[in-house]
DNA sequence: TAACTAAGTCCGTTCAGATTC
DNA sequence: GGAATCTGAACGGACTTAGTT
C-alpha cells in the first residue's frame, strides 16, 4: 500500500519517458472543444440541451484525446456505483465459479463489475467483507452467506436499501430480500425417492453443522421424508471442507448399522466422499451409493460416474444479476433434475 | 444503472424506518470530536501533529459514530487505489479458481480487493476488461494474457508505472514485467520422459491455435524433445473450451497412424480428450495415455486417475500479489511435479 | 516548535442562473 | 417572453499544503 503508482520510475535500461501527458479530464476535454466542462459532461452522457455543433465538437475532442471517464469521481459524485458484489462461501467449489461466471456475464452487457470475495465458510471474514463492500459503496450484494445470514443483517444497516439477495440460502430475510437457489425440497426428495426405489433403507444426509448450516429446508425435507418412508434419518454433520468432510464420512461409516447410502449437497463434498470410500476400500455403487448435487462437468468422469442433480448455474447467476439490477424480483427456485449414472445401485444384501 | 439506491423505499407492510441517520464521514467525527476535519485526518490516519488528548478524542469519537471512511473518495484524492485487477482467459477453468484464491488470500491480508475478470479467450473482452480496470484506476493487474499478450499494451500505456504481471505466459513483455507460471519447459519435459519411457512412440500436443496460444515454450520444448527423440511432433490444435476440444482430438484419433497418447496443457482440457476417447470407445490408459497439467483435486477420482503434473497453483497466486505488492519482483516459475496414475500405460503393440 | 485550521485538490455531476434568438 | 443553449459554482468525502496561533 505504500507504493507510489504515479510515479512511474524509469526502468534501468528504458530510456526515460518523455514526459508522458496525463489523461484526459473532462476539463482538458472541454478546453479542446471550447467548452465549459458542464456542457462537455452533458454532451458525454447524452442529456438534451446541446447543439448538435458542440456536441459533435466535444464528441470529437474525446475521441482525439482518448477520454476515459474516471469511475471514481462519478460514482464519488453520483453516489452510486457501477459494481456489484458477490460474496460465496467456499470458491473453491467449481459451483460458485459457475454462479460467479453467469452473473458477470450478465452483468458485463451492462457494464457493471461484479466484486467476488470468498468467506471460506467463516462469519468473521464474511463481516470483513461486507463492512469493505460497504466502504466501497458497492451498489448491491449478492451472498451465499453462511449459515443464517446473521452477518447479512450488517450490510442491510451498512446500506440501507441497496438491493440484496440471497443466494443458496434457505433464510427469509424479508420480503425486498430475494433468494435465488435451486429447488432444495425438490432436489432432496429426487435424490431420496431415487435410492428407495433402488432399494436401500438407510440413508445417510451431509450438512453442514447447524452454525454453518444455510439449507435448513433440504434438511428438514429430508427427515420428513424419512418419516413418511419410516426410515431412520441418518444426519451426517461436517464441516464442508476438503478432509473434515472424509473424516466425519468414514465414522458414519464405521458406525453399525451403516447406511448404504449418502446424499451430499455438492459435487464437491461428494467427492470427498469417494476418498472416503476409497479409504476403508469400500467400493462405490457396490457397497456405498452417494448422490451428489449440481452436475459439475467432472462428475460424469469420475470412477465411478456420480447420480447427481442436475443444476443451471450460470441461469442463477444471472437471475441474481437481474434483481440486483431491478430487472427482475421475488424468489427465484431453480428447476432440478435427477442424473443417474453408476454411484447408486442396489444396495448388497444384508447377512 | 437507473436505480436509486440512495431512496430505500419503505417496504409495504414495515414500519417507516425512522430517517435514518446517514453514514458518518470525516466532518462528522471532527465535529463531534470539535476539531478540523484535516486533525481528524491526521488522527485517523496516524499521523504526527496530533496532541495525545485530541488524538483519543477523534478516536473515540469515530468509534462512536462507527465511522468507516469513504474508500471512493480516499481513492479519488490519493490517486492510489487499493484494488488489484486479474483477469483470466477462461475462469470455467478450476485453475484460475484457486489462482485467484490464493491472490486473494494474499491480498485479503493488507486490506486489498481483487477485482477478478473473465476474458474467454476473447482479445475483445479482454480489451474492454483493461479499458474497465484503467477507468476503475486499479492499481495493478495480474494477467493470464490470450495469445501473445498484445492486449496487455494498452494497459501498459493507459497506467504507465502501475505494476504488472503476467501469469502462464511466455511472452516477454519486458524487465519490469514479471511472469508467474509453472515451469512450463520441465511440465513438458517430464510428461514427454514419461510417456516415452512407458514405450510410446507418437505422442500428441494439444494446444491452442496461434493466435490465442500463450504458453510458446511448451510446445518449443514438445519440438525440441520430439527432434531428439527422432519422432514426429503431432501437434494438435483446438480453441480450448470445452466441445472444441473433444472435436479436435477425435479427428486426431482418427487420423493414421494415430498418436497412443496425448499430453495436454491442463486437467480441465484433459477432462474433454477424455470425452473424445468414450466418443470413439476407445479405452483410456489401455488404448490412449493422457498426461494432464495442474492436479485438480477432481483428477484422482476420474475414471481411469489422471496423470498428470501437479502445481501449487494458491502459490502461484499468492506470488502474483506479491509482485503486484512490490515485495517480490523477477520470474516465478513454480516448481513441478509428475504424478503417475492409470491413464497412462504402455501402448497396445502394434499390429 | 508543537498543535491546529482554512482552503485547495482529486474529477465528474448537477442545479441555479445567465445568455441568445 | 419563452425555449433552447450554455456557464459558474457548489458538491461528494477524504487528504494535504500552506499558514495561523
Amino acid at each position: 500500500m505504500d507504493d507510489d503508482i504515479s510515479a512511474p520510475a524509469a526502468q534501468p535500461g528504458e530510456t526515460a519517458v518523455p514526459a508522458l501527458r496525463r489523461r484526459a479530464t473532462l476539463k482538458t476535454v472541454a478546453h479542446a472543444a471550447g467548452v465549459s466542462p458542464a456542457l462537455a459532461s452533458f454532451a458525454l452522457n447524452g442529456k438534451p440541451g446541446v447543439s448538435p455543433e458542440k456536441r459533435e465538437e466535444i464528441l470529437r475532442a474525446a475521441r482525439e484525446l482518448g477520454y476515459q471517464p474516471d469511475t471514481l469521481a462519478r460514482e464519488l459524485r453520483t453516489g452510486k456505483t457501477a459494481v456489484h458484489g458477490l460474496i460465496v462461501r467456499n470458491i473453491a467449489n467449481p459451483y460458485f465459479n459457475d454462479v460467479l461466471a453467469g452473473m458477470q456475464e450478465a452483468a458485463f452487457e451492462h457494464d457493471i463489475t461484479v466484486l467476488a470475495m470468498d468467506s471460506e465458510y467463516s462469519e468473521d471474514r464474511e463481516r470483513r467483507h461486507i463492512r469493505h463492500l460497504a466502504a466501497r459503496r458497492v451498489n448491491s450484494l449478492a451472498i451465499a452467506p453462511v449459515g443464517s445470514a446473521h452477518v447479512v443483517q450488517e450490510w442491510l444497516t451498512l446500506r440501507p436499501g441497496a438491493r440484496t439477495v440471497l443466494i443458496n440460502s434457505s433464510t427469509h430475510l424479508g420480503p425486498g430480500i430475494p433468494r435465488v437457489s435451486p429447488d432444495g425440497g425438490r432436489a432432496v426428495t429426487m435424490a431420496f425417492e431415487h435410492l428407495r426405489a433402488l432399494g436401500h433403507q438407510r440413508i445417510g444426509f451431509l450438512t453442514a453443522p447447524e452454525a454453518l448450516r444455510s439449507d435448513e429446508d433440504r434438511l428438514t425435507r429430508f427427515v420428513e421424508l424419512c418419516r413418511e418412508a419410516r426410515a431412520e434419518p441418518v444426519v451426517i454433520s461436517a464441516e464442508l471442507q476438503g478432509a473434515a468432510i472424509t473424516t466425519a464420512i468414514v465414522s458414519a461409516l464405521r458406525s453399525r448399522p451403516a447406511p448404504t447410502a449418502i446424499i451430499t449437497n455438492s459435487d464437491f463434498a461428494a467427492h470427498y466422499v469417494y476418498m472416503a470410500a476409497h479409504e476403508l476400500e469400500l467400493r462405490i455403487g457396490d457397497d456405498l451409493s452417494i448422490v451428489g448435487h449440481d452436475d459439475l462437468p467432472t462428475s460424469q468422469l469420475l470412477n465411478p460416474s456420480l447420480t447427481t442433480i442436475a443444476v443451471d448455474r450460470r441461469r442463477l447467476g444471472r437471475e441474481a444479476f437481474r434483481r440486483l439490477f431491478g430487472a427482475a424480483d421475488g424468489d427465484y427456485h431453480g428447476g432440478v433434475s435427477l442424473v443417474a449414472r453408476d454411484s447408486t445401485r442396489p444396495p448388497r444384501p444384508q447377512p
